[in-house]
DNA sequence: TAATATTTGTACGTATGTATG
DNA sequence: TCATACATACGTACAAATATT
C-alpha cells in the first residue's frame, strides 16, 4: 500500500502471539471445513494472505511447512492444492537419518526388515484368509516376474508382491508404511551391498513357500516361510551393523 | 545492495543447475559433512545466505521445510538446530489424518492400536527374553500407579507401562513408532468415547497378565495377554469406525 | 504459434519481538 | 538497563512456470 521506505506498518496488535504457527493452522482448517479431499485446489497465496490477514512470506512458510508433510501439493506457477496425506515425510525422517552417520544405515534398515516381518507375521492369519484365487493368481504371476527380471524391474516385482500380500488385509496404515520402507530401502541401500545370486534364488524359493503357504491357508507354514524369506536378508543388514556397540564415531 | 525500485537482480546464471541442488538439500548436506548432532548449532541465516547464495526468504522456507520434518529446530530469538529426527512428522500426518473426514477418526485409530498390538505380540519371545528382575519390578510399579491414578496420570502410566515392553527389545523404530502412536491417541482420541470404568478394570487385569506372563518366560501366555488386551480397545473402535464401507461423507 | 494473464518462486529492504549477556 | 544477535513479519519488485486466449 504504502511507500516501503517510510517502513510504517502497525503490526495489527501490540501483543500478538506467534502469528506465524497460527497460518498453517488456519490452512488445515481450511482443509477441514470446506472437506476438501485430495487434489483439491487452494485459495492462491495472495487470497490466503487477504482471508488470514498475513503476508505473503507468512503464507509461504505456512505452506512449505505443510507440503513438507503432504498436507498440501504446490505446484510452481499453477497452484497449491490438498496434498494425498501419505507417509512420504516418514520416508523423509527415515532416510536422512539412515544417511545420518555411517553405521546407522544398516541398522536403520535391519529395523525396518524386522517390521516388515513382523507386519506380515503378525498378518498371516488374515493374510491366508483373504487371499482368494484371483489374487493368488496375481502372486504367482509376481513370483514368474521375478525368475526373469533383474536390477529394478526385480525390485519393481517384489515390492509388488509383498503389495499383494498386505493389501487384503484392510489395515491401509500398515500397507502405506511397508511402502514407505521400500522407499527408504530405494534411497539407502546402494550404500549397502547386494544381494548374492545364492541369496537371490533362495528368496526366490521363499516367494514360491509363502504363496503355497497361502493356497492351503495354514497360516504356520505362511509365518515359518515369512522368517525363511527375510532371514538372509536380516543376516546380511545386521552383519552390515557390526555388533551391538556402535562401530563408529 | 542497489536501489529496491531499479530491481536489477541477475539470475546468476542464464541456465543454472537448480535441480538436486535445493537449498533444503544443501543444508541437510551440510549437517551430513559437518557431522553435527542433534542440538548442535547451524549457521546463522545470514550464513547461509551467503554460503549458499540464497536470499533469506529462500533459506527461511527450506527451515521451515526441514523443521517440520524435525531435521532442524528453530529458536526464535536464538538460532537454528539441529533437530532431533523423531517421528514428530508422521504424528503430524496421522493426526490430521485423523481428523481429516468424520469416522476417519475411528479407523486410523483402530489400525493404529492394531499395529502396536502387532508389535508387542510379534515381539513377545524378544521381550519375554530380555525383561529382567529390574525391568519387571518397573512394570510392577506402573501397574501399581495405574490402580490409583485417573485422567492424565492413568494415561501417562499406561504409556510408560507399554514402553517399557518395547524398550529391552533393541528395534528403537519399534520403541519411537509406539510413542508416535501415543501422541495420536492423545489428539485424535478425546473425539470419542473414553472407556467405561469395567473396560479400565479390565485392561488392568490384562497388564498384571503381561507381567506374570513374562515372570515365567512364557511367550505364549504373553501373546494371550497380549490378546486380552487390546481387545476391549479394538471393539470400540471398529464399532466406532462403523462396518466396512463408509457411514459418513 | 505466439501473446497474455495467473500463480508460484526468488530476492531485497525494513521494522519488530525475543533471547542472551 | 542497555546492547547485541537472531528470528519473525511485512511489503515490494521481478523471475519463472503454467494455463489460457
Amino acid at each position: 500500500m504504502q511507500g516501503s521506505q517510510a517502513g510504517r506498518t502497525p503490526p495489527r496488535a501490540p501483543g500478538r502471539e506467534q502469528l506465524g504457527r497460527t497460518v498453517a493452522e488456519q490452512i488445515k482448517r481450511h482443509i477441514l471445513e470446506h472437506r476438501l479431499r485430495p487434489g483439491d485446489p487452494l485459495p492462491t497465496e495472495n487470497e490466503l494472505c487477504a482471508t488470514l490477514g498475513a503476508s505473503r512470506s507468512s503464507v509461504r512458510e505456512a505452506m512449505k511447512t505443510l507440503a513438507a508433510l503432504d498436507i498440501v501439493q504446490i505446484r510452481h506457477g499453477n497452484g497449491t492444492f490438498v496434498g494425498s496425506l501419505s507417509l512420504a515425510p516418514l520416508v523423509a525422517s527415515l532416510t536422512f537419518r539412515g544417511r545420518y552417520s555411517p553405521g546407522d544405515d544398516a541398522r536403520v534398515l535391519a529395523e525396518l526388515v524386522e517390521l516388515r516381518q513382523l507386519f506380515e507375521q503378525g498378518m498371516a492369519a488374515r493374510i491366508v484368509a483373504a487371499l482368494d484365487d484371483d489374487r493368488l493368481a496375481e502372486l504367482d504371476a509376481q513370483v514368474a516376474a521375478m525368475t526373469t527380471a533383474t536390477g529394478a524391474e526385480l525390485v519393481a516385482a517384489d515390492r509388488e508382491f509383498h503389495r499383494l500380500l498386505i493389501e487384503p488385509t484392510g489395515n491401509a496404515l500398515v500397507g502405506q508404511m511397508t511402502g514407505a520402507f521400500w522407499d527408504v530401502y530405494a534411497v539407502v541401500a546402494p550404500d549397502l551391498a547386494t544381494a548374492s545370486d545364492a541369496e537371490t534364488r533362495q528368496a526366490l524359493d521363499a516367494h514360491r513357500s509363502l504363496v503355497a503357504a497361502a493356497r492351503t491357508r495354514d497360516p504356520g507354514a505362511f509365518v515359518t516361510a515369512v522368517e525363511a524369506h527375510y532371514a538372509p536378508l536380516r543376516q546380511r543388514l545386521t552383519a552390515a551393523a557390526g555388533p551391538v556397540g556402535r562401530t563408529n564415531r
